[in-house]
DNA sequence: TAGAAACCTGACGTTGACGTCAGAGGTAGC
DNA sequence: GCTACCTCTGACGTCAACGTCAGGTTTCTA
């Protein structure tokens, strides 16, 4: 398929694809005039280099990581950075979840207070 | 405390704690010759601070949604706004989830293709 | 009462993941 | 074969959350 497909299909912008072949994220064949194409398994590809992105994994280590996500063979030192990319991650989630519960204090001491128009105590 | 302090407890840089007085994000006192004073609840602000941050809310909507933390009390457009920014912790989370999952595969496929020497097929 | 250490206000620099624009060539439907 | 849209390669712009440096003042410690 064409970048603009490619695009449409995983939702992230041309522009975007183009940034993770410069970073050799993802890479493509090159029609006879030079335009991409791309093989169907790229879709895949992407939603993955997004997902490591939105976990904040750099090109750099993504691009370190991204060959035995594939061939399944990491050497020590990848794995143990792998290692400690998922314990980031882990303390991302456990961070996030703390944070859920701020949220929900706020959103639910402010709903009662603003139905009763009584303010909270203050913390 | 003076700035250095709060620095210290909370773990952010003094760079850090004037940029959130710019965004304000956080108020101080000053002493007659002009330096920043904070009381002891700034620790508990500047971590909340950070934990908004971590969540992926901006300085403008942090602004906004302080406010009603410290006073308990929301208009509805703010609360719809929180509803928002809680929905968006949780899909982020369940994203880092899913990148956990992934990640384990990656390291329990990689560990064992390097222990055995045998590559995992290509998926 | 030195002098080191902490603090102040600008103001410019950095970084990553793209956005955007220009100018030129490619492609598909009619 | 026309036309509207897609794609190409540079190359500069952007944005947020600070980092860093300069040049000066304040505060603590010996």
């Amino acid at each position: 398929m064409r970048i603009g497909e490619l695009a449409e299909r995983t939702g992230v912008s041309v522009r975007a694809l183009r940034y993770y072949e410069e970073q050799r994220l993802l890479s493509s064949e090159r029609s006879g005039s030079g335009q991409r194409r791309y093989a169907e398994n790229a879709v895949g590809r992407v939603k993955l280099i997004q997902q490591l992105y939105a976990a904040g994994i750099s090109s750099a280590s993504i691009l370190e990581m991204l060959p035995c996500v594939v061939t399944g063979v990491a050497a020590p030192e990848v794995l143990a950075k792998l290692r400690g990319h998922r314990s980031s991650v882990v303390k991302q989630i456990e961070e996030l979840q703390e944070t859920l519960l701020q949220l929900d204090t706020v959103i639910a001491g402010a709903t009662k207070a603003y139905t009763t128009g009584v303010p909270c105590p203050p913390s």
